[in-house]
DNA sequence: CTGTCAAGTGGTATCGGTACCATGAACGTG
DNA sequence: CACGTTCATGGTACCGATACCACTTGACAG
């Protein structure tokens, strides 16, 4: 009766007062947003009219007391290069088709912030998490388990036996196919560019696959690997160093492109032929490293796919789909270009 | 007396649980959690402990309905460069700081899009939203102002009124700026690149100042603008595309580091000298700007620091300030560097 | 000894949806 | 025509933490 009038300056609007408004029950007006087919067309339509009219926007926190949230929780990596932004995309765009909402907190290199970052993820109760943290820490999983939410690990699928599922590569394979590959093109003494591995077994996986192929190759080509920051002026330092450390390196392999772009640029300004001086390849196949002239020669991953393969996998754990220990492997492709 | 047995097969702990295992009243440990200075020494350390023990994590959802959520939403653009991601992580460290989390959704160049994702983050009644939306269309603001959610934008900051709050640089002077400096390096005939606009107002201000200072500067060199996508093939198209257009063209300008970057490889990849044959500028200040050889000349803005200060801003908002109409000037920096 | 006050603690109501079960109407079937 | 079944809708009881107010206790001033 006075529900009209009352609106200027009264206070926020519930789903009971658009269930007054149009004539039915709260529950009613729950339902015709959440699932509009158990309602009758035309109260359907009657109460979407007043939902419309007042701009209501029902609470989700209070619908997610009930029921559970429609809520993923991510932890990524800070987003220094566009692999990682890739993916947010893919797990932003998967989780809005499914009209779920993504919590992102942004992990550091430190198991303390991880762990921190994960109690505040699972104090929203989200349905589940997608994890790409750095350190995967012990304290960390236990947390998780203990909380009993479905968890899909974008990571490093070689070895390890995820807690439910893992959405990634075999770093290791990808590795030593590309150091196999540029043995294939005859260079002989193949240096190899990490970025710290703080624990982070896809760097390590990388590290691990190069040198595998560098043993069963056999090269004997003493130490040529050397470990710098993940940013571009890294890769130009590395260059430095490795040609230093042995003039006659023919090749660089870097564990990242933002590395080998670093590296070509270091190049350039040296007045360096490219691949004809020195050869460098890279990884990820970032928009960069087709775009740089010479075009760098890459392992190509579908970062947004495994975004958005995360996401999918991660709503069907959550629907009680079990796939424990399970990997899915979403593959990698050698990008041959000009770099090497 | 049952609620040791209990644990192994029983459901989620609630705070009751923990009250009960420590003897004292739910409320108790609520304020050992939020406010620990208003309990007791000894019964904050009876309660920690059993939190400890028990790895309990309050529910943030069910604490949200009576208090409102420490939540802040933000809608960004896609992540295609890295100065949205500087953004992205200066907001998620101010609001790790602050104890609030960050709930993110990408917005694309759609005003349905914006308008739908404006919606999903308003259904979690979060503190506040911080929008770099590239529609920011009527509906959408229509929208927000009905919900009484404090809004930053960060934005453009010249001309507009904002909502609430804006956090940005004059798009217009720093294009001015860069234009005129360019000019006075001795450059004749000056390009421009931008980005579809598509409504949003900081590229448009970006060409507007670009205009302005042409006009004042008095050169008559016709249309020397393009629209290129924003991806580096883009800017490589664009240098293309103006030097056939105007084969004297001396200087190219471009609004996106990302755009001088390809602007620049095309260069290489053709034998031109820059800037002797053609020199090129860019916007942003990306890392990529000072490493790519020639390092760029480029327009420097903090992104990182826009992040945490929107945030900031934000929650003096929220906890009550008005400051409304007022725009934050973060200021921008002119970076001389060797491709002009 | 009484009154005032602060600190520490607890009881209760409440935030706003939704799961669960009940109800009544309309329909078809034997 | 009695009965089962489906469909549309409503009533009620929560979900779990916290705001609000009340209460107890001890310290201290007058």
């Amino acid at each position: 009766m006075s529900s009209r009038q009352n609106s200027p300056e009264r206070k926020k609007l519930r789903m009971r007062d658009i269930a007054a408004q149009a004539g039915v029950a709260p529950i009613t007006v729950s339902r015709a947003l959440s699932s509009p087919d158990k309602v009758s067309p035309e109260t359907l339509k009657k109460i979407l009219e007043v939902v419309q009219k007042e701009g209501f926007i029902p609470n989700n926190v209070a619908g997610s007391m009930r029921a559970t949230a429609k809520v993923i929780g991510t932890i990524v990596p800070p987003l220094i290069n566009s692999g990682i932004a890739d993916q947010v995309q893919g797990m932003s765009d998967a989780c809005a088709a499914h009209g779920y909402q993504l919590l992102l907190v942004q992990g550091d290199f430190s198991a303390e912030a991880e762990d921190k970052a994960i109690m505040a993820l699972l104090g929203w109760r989200p349905k589940g998490l997608i994890i790409q943290a750095f350190v995967q820490s012990k304290a960390a999983r236990k947390r998780i388990a203990t909380a009993g939410v479905p968890v899909v690990e974008i990571s490093e699928i070689r070895g390890r036996t995820p807690m439910n599922l893992a959405v990634g590569i075999s770093n290791f394979d990808a590795a030593y196919a590309m150091t196999q590959h540029l043995a294939g093109k005859g260079y002989k003494r193949i240096g190899f560019v990490s970025t710290p591995i703080h624990g982070n077994d896809r760097l390590r996986q990388r590290r691990v696959g190069y040198r595998k192929a560098i043993a069963d190759l056999g090269i004997d080509q003493g130490d040529l690997e050397v470990e710098v920051p993940i940013t571009s002026k890294g890769g130009a330092a590395a260059l430095s160093i490795l040609t230093e450390r042995d003039p006659s390196i023919e090749v660089i392999f870097c564990s990242s492109d933002l590395l080998a772009f670093g590296a070509v640029q270091e190049c350039r300004r040296r007045g360096w032929a490219i691949p004809d001086r020195i050869a460098i390849a890279g990884f990820g196949d970032m928009d960069l490293a087709s775009q740089t002239y010479p075009a760098i020669t890459t392992v190509r991953v579908d970062r947004y796919g495994m975004g958005r393969s995360a996401v999918d996998h991660l709503l069907s754990l959550a629907a009680g789909e079990t796939g424990s220990g399970k990997s899915v492997d979403v593959g990698f492709e050698i990008i041959d270009r000009e770099s090497a």
